[in-house]
DNA sequence: CCGGCCCAGTAAACCGCTTTACGTGGCAAA
DNA sequence: TTTGCCACGTAAAGCGGTTTACTGGGCCGG
């Protein structure tokens, strides 16, 4: 590999010459100008870009870390994320931490590195408090999706009260009394907002919930068949319920089948999420759809103002959006 | 940050001292040991990566390029290669490309700021020489999944020909003889491997396959339904599909549902990749399965290898295996 | 009492680039 | 003729580590 002194010699000046011209920080007359390229051009020269961070401190990059980048709702995010760094000239570094505490610390310790400008953090375990005082450290972090308690970061989220309030609205429209919710781990932010959405709109309704009908386990398919499982063998049965994760629904989905249990004709099911295979699913999943390219340009943007210092903490929502597809139908008495 | 200097001089010692005690390379009395130790926990140090690795050329880490990491194949291969990178204390940095052939050219120019030590490639386009001619300097590359013609290094793919022969065999052994071929870009050699399949066992069967039923375009759901329409719209219908992606897959069953085709009852169809959703379809979609988990294990691997000299080009072809779920029924004669 | 060896470290160069603070040489103005 | 300034650069320190070669002192054996 070249380097800025080979160019250098080569094109018959000192190293700070070419450095400063390649970072227009000198007026050069165009027989040296041509010199410089000339030489860069022969000796296919690239900037040793760790030698280049290493002396200016700034990365021109972003950490992204994401719980599980096989989970098709984080991949869209980091897809997102990515555009818009691209659009700005960062690059983007990708971990998954797959729910592993350990390595989510040693993703923000990494910052120390210098590696890069800043992270984007995305979770979807409850913190026990190590997450928040790593945190606390620094002032490079944005959160995404999912809030880390007593952190003060600009934060990005959507409007989790909003969309398990307009499913649930939705069911008790078409008639549903008796409806379930299944969500997440009970400490994380979105599982108690979504909760409060759900609990408020069968509050408005008059209709009470059942804590036998409040499950909350863990974002995943496992999970969605294991409530799904529960509520069948309960003694009475709700009409309809509520997701709080499209992979959840999918859980729910595949033991209602089994069961025999008609979609929607026996049991309505909302959502949520909106993820690609949404769509796909038997019947097309009706669900909350999250704004997920919006997120990821939004989270950038957060986190270029911080790097840039032009601003701290503020929190963003979201709005999203109830998708009417095909797994509820009124409910039917009798 | 705390850096090298500043533990020597809090533990009263020289720079060099404490940099060959973390690295090993020096045997120091317990007594040193400890203040070494205090030291750096008193000042929180944190070796910066990027100074070491500029200091010495090795990086711990590689660096993974896939065409679009949104996609759940990707994905999770994607997922299978950090995992196994962690095992070794590698990190993965990821980016994906979103089919934009500069992104590609970027990625790998990339290898030469000494960020990494190597990278795995994977890509979904045909070539037109620029990717091998840049890969060709280089002897840190892997490619996994689909091929660049021309490039000499370790190679990681499936029997793509096998999947594909497996999958029509299933068809003609229920009867089907009109079977029709959908697949992905003419230039890759997954699509021409896959296609090599379904023709010897076609030939083996003695049917004669139609060109206007070989539909060849991109691994993509909305070439799915392209292919499908124009199947549907032909003269005389295939009464089987083999689909080179479960994304097609997916894109064929919605335009069946629309038009009213029952699958498998009027068509049956196999997909390719056994991607997440496969299952969650209606019906559930019979396809052939790529050893996802095990093809990130031994990319990875392989890369070591040959970062670490110690192997150079191989060809590694993994067995895919054929899932039967519910969308293949025997042909019914009219 | 002296030479040699080992223990416990150290000085200094280097990785490749940036940046601050300085030259030069030539020409115009005084 | 001298001053001064501008155009065109350069020397050298620094980013935070690693590594090679070396050294000073204590102790042991002869």
């Amino acid at each position: 590999m070249a380097t800025l002194s080979d160019v250098a010699e080569e094109a018959g000046v000192s190293p700070t010459a070419v450095s400063r011209y390649l970072n227009n920080r000198i007026e050069l007359p165009q027989g040296t100008r041509d010199r410089i390229d000339a030489a860069i051009a022969k000796l296919d020269y690239r900037p040793n870009l760790l030698a280049k961070r290493l002396s200016t401190g700034k990365a021109e990059a972003i950490s992204l870390v994401t719980p599980e980048i096989g989970n098709p709702f984080f991949a869209e995010l980091a897809a997102a994320v990515e555009a818009e760094a691209e659009r700005h000239g960062y690059a983007v570094y990708m971990s998954s931490t797959r729910g592993d505490r350990a390595r989510e610390v040693d993703a923000i310790k990494r910052l120390h590195d210098q590696h890069v400008d800043g992270l984007i953090m995305m979770t979807n375990q409850p913190d026990d408090g190590t997450l928040a005082e790593l945190l606390a450290r620094h002032d490079n972090v944005v959160l995404l999706d999912e809030d880390i308690p007593g952190v003060s970061v600009p934060r990005v989220f959507v409007e989790n009260e909003e969309g398990a309030y307009a499913a649930t609205k939705l069911l008790i429209e078409a008639g549903h009394r008796d409806i379930a919710l299944i969500s997440g781990p009970s400490g994380l932010m979105s599982v108690r907002e979504r909760l409060a959405g759900f609990q408020r709109a069968m509050d408005e309704a008059g209709v009470a919930t059942r804590d036998e009908w409040i499950l909350l386990g863990q974002y995943s398919r496992e999970f969605g068949r294991e409530a799904a499982e529960r509520l069948l063998a309960g003694v009475e049965r709700p009409s309809a319920i509520v997701a709080c994760s499209d992979y959840l629904a999918v859980g729910v989905l595949q033991v209602l089948r089994q069961s025999g249990v008609a979609v929607p004709g026996d049991m309505s099911l909302v959502g949520f999420d909106d993820m690609p295979f949404a769509e796909l699913v038997d019947p097309a999943l009706t669900t909350v759809r999250q704004p997920v390219a919006e997120m990821g340009r939004i989270a950038f943007e957060r986190l270029l103002a911080v790097i840039n210092k032009t601003e701290t903490e503020t929190v963003t929502r979201l709005p999203v959006e109830l998708v009417v597809r095909k797994s509820v139908a009124r409910f039917e008495r009798g």
